[in-house]
DNA sequence: TTGTACGCGTTATCAG
DNA sequence: CTGATAACGCGTACAA
């Protein structure tokens, strides 16, 4: 394959003028410029972007650690910072980690190793002391409420979205209320099981461990879940479920047994997906895809400007009242 | 930062021996390998890839072209590719490109560039001759169906899966069948309907211009095809669906009208998607998983072979039957 | 088992 | 406006 040199020599110019052609930089007269440009097309020369890369020290990709690409929460996220990504001419590297903790630590080395420009974390197990041992490194921006870091942060306030939703359900009336959760042991898991048990001592209901329901990740779970209400002696009246897919699965399968939604059980999702307004779920949106557009913005920039001040960004959430509550 | 040649320096031997130690190979003392790795670790060194992707002419990553990651197609396809892809440690390029040609175009220019060192295509809008212009810059596998080809390709037989769908409503009597598609101009969507022609011709029925709907990429497009449905004078009887989503929430306001399924409307759908499981809805299997693990690894075999013939992987379809017909 | 010297292909620097 | 030359950091013949 053709390289600049060959270029220029063929077109009688230095490489000089080739790069400035190829980076269209001004001072190149027209004459040359077109003797290159001809080259060019001539030889079907295209230039080896590994070279620019090491000479400039840029990449021009990032990499966005998720643990898995096809939960509904992530894809939104994805889809906005893929979609961003895309107009800023970045690459977009997927690094569906799994919460691997050694796979998370490599993407961060891929930071350097100068094979990428900055990193988007949206879910991690890492903690913020090993993040912070790599914003030395490049721009690094996560999707979490981690506080005052060195690194770069967009987030809404799960503690308080979530005792939103159960003062929304509280307001209603609903007192018997149970809880739908992903993992049992995410970072913003953790937050609103606090935030739940918080609720529960302001309102002076006991801690019921049946009514705390883990691993609900799709539809299907939302199903199993109705199950296992129906099996109860004692059931709750409402439900809190992070995740509008799963709490459509439960709707869902409520309908099939007959059970009454919100006459025998009130329902709030969270996230406002699709299936949930097909199904008019009372939901709190959380602005996901706005979330992937913020985190890359502030990569980008930061990238730009070479600053690594650390910025937070708050993204609001709220309450979209529905029918199942 | 350090790089080779200082390690070398320090730990007072030459720039190969450093890069044998980094590269694993034989043929290094005990004495100096651990020489060398001391140093690495007291210069908390690391390297930089970019000159490894320069001169080895390799970058371990490949790219992904798709129209939108937050589509359960798609997503689902990308999460077994980007499983493979961590476990090979190749690196994952998300490119979504929401069928411009343009950008479809730059994702191709990255293998040309030596950016990339292959390229998977999910979905696109580009013609086989243009992609054929790139198979000589490395590995490119289609997830279509595109006959002999210059480049690769894994893909289930959309016309067959499609003409079997609509026999299955056939031999269980329904006559009026009518078809819900996402593109109307997509590459396996025109396959799908001349499937659908082809199949009407068979059994002598009627083309009906009504009974073909667009744009149904999730729950809520299947919802609005219902109200569709309702506004009909001549009704069909049958529905053969691409996507368990848009059935999903076509079958959902079904059931929020009154009409019974399958007594009154009997659906297929395609994909065996979670929400369908719930809903026992009888649907194509699509084998979708498979299809991202199989692209990837014929692109990894090719790269690691450094051999272009082209593969077809034809993956099997099959119908799961369930309630809903 | 080890080291020297060169090449990968480009951009940056600086002198004209 | 133009060009010679020095980086960028690493892998690898080839020689020892």
């Amino acid at each position: 394959m053709a390289n600049i040199k060959e270029i220029a020599r063929m077109a009688g110019v230095s490489v000089t003028t080739v790069s400035r052609v190829l980076n269209n930089h001004p001072y190149v007269s027209e004459t040359k410029r077109t003797a290159v440009l001809n080259t060019i097309e001539k030889l079907n020369y295209t230039r080896n972007m590994n070279a620019v890369h090491l000479i400039t020290g840029r990449t021009h990709a990032i990499a966005v650690i998720i643990p898995n690409i096809n939960i509904f929460y992530f894809s939104v996220i994805i889809e906005g910072l893929a979609q961003e990504a895309l107009l800023a001419q970045y690459r977009l590297i997927l690094c569906q980690t799994d919460y691997r903790h050694e796979e998370e630590l490599k993407v961060l080395e891929m930071l350097r190793n100068k094979e990428i420009d900055g990193v988007v974390i949206v879910s991690t197990r890492m903690s913020s002391e090993v993040i912070d041992e790599y914003t030395a490194y490049g721009p690094i921006v996560i999707c979490q409420d981690r506080g005052e870091r060195r690194f770069s942060s967009v987030y809404i306030e799960h503690y308080s979205a979530f005792r939103s939703g159960l003062q929304y359900l509280h307001d209603k009336g609903y007192e018997q209320i149970g809880y739908c959760e992903g993992r049992q042991h995410g970072s913003s898991s953790s937050i609103r099981q606090i935030a739940f048990s918080d609720f529960l001592s302001a309102t002076g209901q006991p801690f019921q461990e049946e009514w705390m329901m883990y691993n609900c990740m799709n539809e299907e779970d939302g199903g199993r879940v109705l199950h296992q209400l129906l099996k109860m002696k004692n059931r709750p009246n409402a439900l809190i479920i992070s995740g509008d897919h799963v709490a459509a699965g439960l709707i869902i399968e409520a309908w099939k047994n007959g059970i009454r939604i919100p006459e025998d059980l009130a329902v709030i999702g969270f996230d406002d997906q699709p299936i949930g307004r097909l199904l008019g779920l009372t939901t709190i949106d959380n602005q996901l895809p706005e979330m992937g557009v913020t985190a890359f913005r502030i990569i980008y920039d930061q990238i730009q400007n070479n600053d690594s001040h650390p910025v937070h960004r708050k993204l609001e959430y709220r309450i979209i009242e529905r029918s199942t509550v």
